[in-house]
DNA sequence: TAGCGACCCTTGCATTGCAAGGTACTGTGT
DNA sequence: ACACAGTACCTTGCAATGCAAGGGTCGCTA
């Protein structure tokens, strides 16, 4: 991959499971929803990195799922967030804010110094 | 590593080139610097990833340096912006906004759902 | 029963942050 | 002159993880 969009998708996948937790916590969702989700933000996700990070959320028992049956196809996974979950989220919130400042400041830094 | 606090290293890592790039276009600067004005931030570097990532920079022809001499040691590698590299945090600069904006839409969302 | 779409999941590769270790230059103390 | 400490640059090996590719199962429809 170009070296240069691979530095912008760097930037995103570092706050992929923060959206992504985000996400569920809008409300029960299963696989395909929150790829269609994060698709209409600048965010793009294919199952194969969403699977494997679902099931590190479900490990660390941020997240838990219940199974519940489709009009369409086989039975889906609806997960939603565990009060672990809703905690650490709050957390990931606050040194996003401050993350953000961070950089912020280091942008205002530099234009100082022109 | 404990999975959280991992969680909140990797939006920290997605950042770290593009904070990277913003302090050397503020002015020439040496690695040493380099990692002294993150850890004013929240960021922080240590040798073993910065060398390697201004490897690639130069490789890219994002940055360039200049040796210079030191009166404390062994001459020092001062890195700046190439004309390649700034028109390029330019473009990173742009998506970090609209970045932000699409995890602030998220949060929105799930506000609106409660 | 054959085909198809929707789901779920796994394997293998490439990237990359980091701990640890290595080399080289400069000044200082003896 | 020699050893040592401090500063600087860099490399090696490991672990985490996004992603492409491929696979399996379920339920509907022709």
């Amino acid at each position: 991959m170009d070296y240069l969009e691979n530095i912008q998708a760097q930037v995103r996948k570092g706050i992929l499971e923060f959206a992504i937790l985000i996400i569920i916590k809008g409300g029960e969702i299963y696989a395909n929803g929150i790829i269609k989700k994060l698709k209409k933000t600048d965010l793009i996700v294919v199952e194969g990195t969403l699977y494997p990070l679902l099931s590190r959320l479900k490990r660390n028992e941020l997240v838990e799922y219940v199974w519940k049956e489709s009009k369409s196809g086989p039975p889906r996974k609806y997960y939603k967030l565990t009060k672990k979950g809703a905690e650490f989220l709050d957390v990931l919130e606050e040194s996003w804010g401050s993350l953000y400042k961070s950089i912020n400041s280091l942008i205002k830094d530099h234009e100082k110094s022109n």
